[in-house]
DNA sequence: CGTCAGGTAGCCA
DNA sequence: TGGCTACCTGAC
């Protein structure tokens, strides 16, 4: 199947660290999310993929947010400027709440690698197999079905097994329905009452599947990057970090957040 | 072989 | 609110 599409770039989207289950082979991304596998490649303005529909497809990458606008608005800062010119065609993607509160509660004190590693693991551990080009792919587990903590350590997870295993009893789909049709602040809220989410790990959630834009994740990377650029080289807050972004860029906070992780952890 | 990593929770001032 | 520290384990 095929898709034609405008301002977007595949690779820059799904190497940004927003999404993990992915193996390049060839010219081709193989992807799994949730219950989808399917493969992917992009030639110019054309997305060529097999495995799944194009509501998902476009869904998935963000396809349907009025990028042009949002990148000309932020572009009046000079910094996002390069960010844009450098990374143009980099999305924010919308990805299944469920697993992506799994992935980022794996994501704590960890690394790109380790990460991709943990859902691997849970996903061959807990899902169920299917079958993609005469292999075996598995399917990421149902809310539910997570429930084995032993098995959950078996897939390198460490102290956060506990977490995942909590958390895998307290939330169902209905429970990210009705988030979803929350507001930002009280999705957030929500969210951080859950084992082994806090304030970042909840941003990531909201801004990468709940559709809450302005949410704007607070790591490592992201501190230095403000720090650096923004706050003059001096020690700020998370919470300074946040409010500034959240007056400067509001709802596309999230799309600024973006631009930056990648311009900065990539220059 | 030691150090450290996309944070969070728990505890204390 | 702000400042500590422990925490699993693979990767470098």
């Amino acid at each position: 199947m095929e898709l034609y599409i405008n301002k977007f770039n595949l690779k820059y989207t799904l190497e940004s660290g927003q999404f993990f289950r992915y193996a390049q082979k060839g010219e081709w991304y193989y992807c799994h999310e949730r219950d989808k596998t399917f493969k992917i490649k992009q030639k110019e303005n054309t997305l060529e993929f097999y495995g799944t529909t194009r509501e998902h497809i476009t869904k998935l990458f963000g396809l349907y947010s009025e990028y042009e606008k949002i990148t000309k608005t932020l572009s009046k800062d000079p910094i996002l400027k390069k960010a844009i010119r450098q990374f143009n065609g980099l999305r924010v993607m919308q990805r299944d709440p469920w697993e992506t509160t799994i992935n980022f509660q794996c994501s704590t004190a960890s690394n790109i690698k380790k990460i991709q590693l943990n859902m691997n693991k849970l996903a061959e551990h807990f899902g169920k197999d299917a079958r993609f080009e005469n292999e075996t792919a598995h399917l990421f587990p149902e809310p539910g079905q997570i429930n084995n903590l032993e098995k959950i350590k078996k897939c390198s997870t460490g102290f956060r097994a506990k977490y995942i295993h909590a958390v895998n009893k307290l939330v169902d789909d209905n429970f990210f329905e009705q988030l979803k049709r929350k507001n930002y602040i009280e999705a957030k809220q929500e969210l951080v009452k859950l084992p082994g989410i806090g304030s970042k790990v909840a941003d990531c959630i909201c801004l990468f599947s709940l559709g809450k834009t302005e949410a704007f994740p607070v790591d490592i990377w992201i501190e230095r990057i403000m720090q650096q650029n923004y706050f003059d080289n001096k020690k700020v807050s998370h919470k300074e970090i946040i409010e500034f972004a959240n007056t400067k860029w509001g709802k596309n906070a999230g799309y600024a957040q973006q631009f930056l992780y990648h311009w900065g952890r990539n220059r």
